[in-house]
DNA sequence: AACCAGGCTGCTA
DNA sequence: TAGCAGCATGGT
């Protein structure tokens, strides 16, 4: 583990405070529990939570250190915080458990960020600076989970958000593990070793086209012999390295490895600079009538240096 | 009913 | 190095 890491690491034990059946995650800086359900809510398509707007909650099983648990994830007092119950007996006499329920919930919500810095900057911005204080308290919600992660970026390349959700829940729904629980199916992400057992024509019926499911299996492979790990992947000396890496798989091209490094490696300057909902984000904001190029955006995202990540997660709010 | 969608590969010049 | 066709299908 290096220095970062470390620190990230005590940040998390300072935040999580285990109450047995419930407990608490206390967040570094600016947070709003609401602004996070506000987020995760955008698709009724969602498969791997479930978000009840009416209760103001999330519903996950989440699987972490070598178990599954389901978890409901609340709002504390005055939104500020993050209460975990664990729902089923898997967690209750097992602190283990719940520490690395917890330190998922901690990774997904990135709630070992402290937003300061950030606001900081974007208040003398043009773009940023109005979007702070729309979705003040929102973080980048992740994926930590880096197979999982890597699916959804290819999945998601170049079709409609509304499809990708139907692609992954088809894809989930084929090779994933279900639990039943209060009416409701809880699924967990395909692992790689199930995947790479697969072949093209195994995925084509789901309406990935076949591209797709190669990239999707060469992936799967990689992980499943160890070739790829997440852990090699934060190893590596900087953001450049981890590009390199990523975009030396077939099918993961410089949107996908930004992406993955952004959501799941949270490297704070990863950014997507050709992604179309960003074009559209800044299109939108500007009035412009038509969309920046990547030159242009990159220009603008010369001020956001170091930030890159937190601005286009904000932009992309925007859109949905 | 065109046109677009949170791109990538592989081929040209 | 830069430009571009092909992919291949659902949403709006």
């Amino acid at each position: 583990m290096n220095e970062a890491q470390l620190a990230a690491e005590l940040a998390f034990q300072e935040g999580w405070k285990d109450g047995g059946l419930e407990g608490e995650l206390v967040p570094r800086g600016p947070f709003r529990f609401s602004a996070a359900l506000a987020y995760m809510g955008r698709s009724e398509n969602e498969c791997l939570f479930y978000v009840d707007q009416d209760q103001d909650r999330v519903c996950k099983w989440i699987e972490a250190g070598g178990e599954r648990v389901l978890v409901e994830i609340f709002g504390g007092p005055e939104d500020r915080t993050v209460r975990l119950r664990f729902l089923d007996e898997a967690a209750h006499g097992n602190p283990q458990t719940r520490l690395a329920a917890a330190r998922y919930v901690w990774e997904w919500f990135d709630l070992g960020t402290d937003l300061d810095a950030f606001y900081q900057l974007a208040e003398s911005d043009l773009l940023l600076g109005p979007l702070t204080q729309r979705f003040y308290g929102l973080r980048c919600i992740g994926i930590p989970d880096l197979f999982e992660a890597l699916c959804w970026a290819i999945l998601g390349q170049q079709i409609n958000l509304a499809f990708a959700y139907t692609l992954k829940r088809r894809f989930v729904e084929s090779y994933g593990a279900s639990m039943a629980w209060d009416g409701r199916t809880y699924w967990t992400f395909p692992t790689p070793e199930t995947i790479a057992g697969l072949s093209v024509a195994d995925l084509t019926p789901l309406q990935l086209t076949s591209k797709k499911a190669e990239y999707v299996l060469e992936t799967a492979a990689r992980m499943a012999d160890g070739r790829l790990t997440k852990e090699h992947l934060l190893s590596l000396a900087d953001a450049q390295a981890v590009e390199r890496e990523l975009t030396a798989i077939r099918g993961i091209g410089p949107w996908t490895a930004h992406y993955v490094m952004m959501r799941c490696l949270r490297l704070p300057s990863a950014f997507p600079a050709g992604d179309v909902g960003l074009q559209n984000a800044v299109k939108h904001l500007f009035g412009m009538d038509s969309k920046p190029t990547p030159v242009e955006l990159q220009r603008l995202a010369a001020g956001w240096s170091g930030f890159e990540a937190y601005a286009t997660f904000y932009l992309w709010r925007v859109l949905y």
